[in-house]
DNA sequence: GGTTCGATCCTCT
DNA sequence: GAGGATCGAACCT
């Protein structure tokens, strides 16, 4: 397995590109010198200051500052005061636009993530954003970390397996039924066990 | 300095 | 399927 950060040219793409190459990729967090590694198999894409669903439609703010910022920084914020979520920051610098990270399917270090997650069944270890924060131990410390440096946090290439597909869905979590809410942003690896639930496809 | 709200998770029914 | 947890940021006064 090659654990090559991706360059940073490869998140100064469009958005939605750049959530459906995430699927399939490595999630590597380097944890007192132990390697844990979680397969990308659920994203979402938030793009642009015009997308409701965005906490960059609010304007430019300190919370959401770095998803003005160039690409490939981490966007981490606190959710419901109790969970973490990640983010990428895509394209161009001054154009608000990010891919949460929604689901992992576990490949290494998984010991020190069930630690991390309280003995919780496998299957339940990295299905979820904020679970997966607290597998990795990622919290508000990674804001604005450089995803393309290659320490403590960091993105490879992996790709899809043979035969497996992408199903895309509304995102999870947007208020309101309106077509621009609506859109679907969501993807996730078909049929893949550890993708947050209600799962797509 | 107080209030409100949230890109969720867990525990119970 | 519902409700509580719990805290940082935003938006008031």
């Amino acid at each position: 397995m090659i654990l090559e950060p991706f360059p940073r040219t490869f998140y100064d793409r469009d958005t939605v590109q750049v959530a459906q190459d995430l699927l399939g990729a490595f999630l590597v967090r380097e944890l007192e010198g132990q390697l844990l590694v979680g397969r990308i198999v659920e994203t979402e894409a938030y793009v642009g200051p015009d997308d409701r669903a965005s906490h960059a439609s609010v304007g430019r703010t300190s919370r959401n500052a770095v998803m003005f910022g160039p690409p490939g920084y981490a966007y981490v914020y606190v959710i419901y005061g109790v969970h973490h979520c990640l983010n990428v920051v895509t394209e161009r610098e001054g154009f608000p636009a990010a891919v949460l990270i929604r689901a992992l399917e576990p490949i290494e270090g998984i010991e020190v993530m069930r630690k991390l997650r309280g003995g919780r069944p496998d299957r339940e270890l990295t299905n979820g954003p904020g679970k997966l924060c607290q597998a990795l131990a990622i919290d508000l410390r990674f804001y604005g970390h450089d995803l393309c440096a290659g320490r403590e946090v960091w993105i490879a290439s992996g790709g899809l397996r043979p035969g497996e597909d992408i199903v895309q869905a509304p995102r999870v979590g947007v208020r309101g039924d309106e077509r621009a809410l609506a859109v679907p942003w969501r993807f996730a690896i078909k049929g893949n066990p550890y993708v947050s639930r209600p799962a797509p496809g």
